[in-house]
DNA sequence: GCAAATTATATGAACATGCATAGAATGTCA
DNA sequence: TGACATTCTATGCATGTTCATATAATTTGC
């Protein structure tokens, strides 16, 4: 059942085991895929001196600031208390700032530093360098695809409490 | 480029921001994609008392066990160090067993345990039933290609070295 | 067969994360 | 208006993860 009729033999060198069960789970395969297409430009997230959150954080921000500590953490796939301690971090070494909502007094606000942005500019052209390569090898029609089915799950699913 | 100075309108309802760049941004639709799609199910993990580490742990070697210690790192997407630890504590709770191998005396293989089998048994029929709901509002066609697409992404791109 | 190189796992210390909850501001409604 | 509920962020503590490296076993080359 879980063959596709080209009949992939395992490459003699290290064969992924294929096994019954994970290896056609949606969930384990949208992980595997996610981490496999991130490793590679992981590299440059940290060679700019960053870790993987601070990336998305960063990279977020530069879609529009100005985002509360809630509705960032909920974009970046993280917990409230571990954004609170990171843009803490992030602030004190120059990434971001902090103010006050104007209006609602227990909101704070998430803005980019003059340096942030520096840094995820080139960060951004080398995201889209890096798609463009993974995407190089498959077909438009597939990459427009699988970017719907993506859409589609999030926009299903995605009740947005983590 | 990025104020919406002091007046951060609230969209009508809970909208998701739709930016410039991480909304088609591959990377990101994958990590939300697993992510959203995990959520749910991660309820029934941690009301089977277990972590998410320690689910997929559990759910690998359930495919065939016996696994070292490195290789099942690179399948549950951790670290050594990581899962060093990890194993260590299900042995502890009684939901591995670690062996030394015959043949290789650096390597530690993880065997699940009797409570082991018996507590993943029921997740992974709990997880066949989660992913058919997950999958249900979509074409058939959709989600081959869906899947399809992830394995070739998988299949080009893990050089299975974290 | 032996030193050097390589591979596999374990471990210690620094750090980050998660959970529960506190603290502060706002909203609700009698 | 004043009490109560709700929302949002911060924080303390326990726990988990990471990085670098130690330890142990195997392989390689001479």
């Amino acid at each position: 059942m879980t063959q596709t009729p080209g009949a992939e033999k395992p490459p003699a060198q290290r064969a992924p085991r294929r096994g019954a069960f994970v290896d056609d789970y949606l969930s384990y395969l949208l992980a595997r895929a996610s981490h496999v297409v991130y490793k590679e430009f992981d590299r440059e997230v940290r060679a700019a001196g960053l870790t993987s959150l601070e990336w998305r954080v960063l990279a977020t921000l530069s879609d529009g600031d100005g985002l509360t500590i809630g509705d960032l953490a909920l974009e970046v796939i993280t917990q409230q208390p571990t954004l609170t301690k990171l843009v803490l971090r992030m602030e004190a070494g120059g990434l971001l700032e902090r103010r006050a909502s104007a209006d609602d007094g227990r909101k704070t606000l998430v803005y980019e530093s003059r340096r942030g942005r520096e840094i995820v500019a080139t960060l951004l052209a080398a995201a889209k360098r890096h798609e463009a390569m993974v995407l190089a090898s498959f077909r438009p029609n597939d990459v427009k695809a699988l970017k719907n089915i993506l859409h589609g799950l999030i926009d299903r699913f995605d009740a947005r409490r983590d």
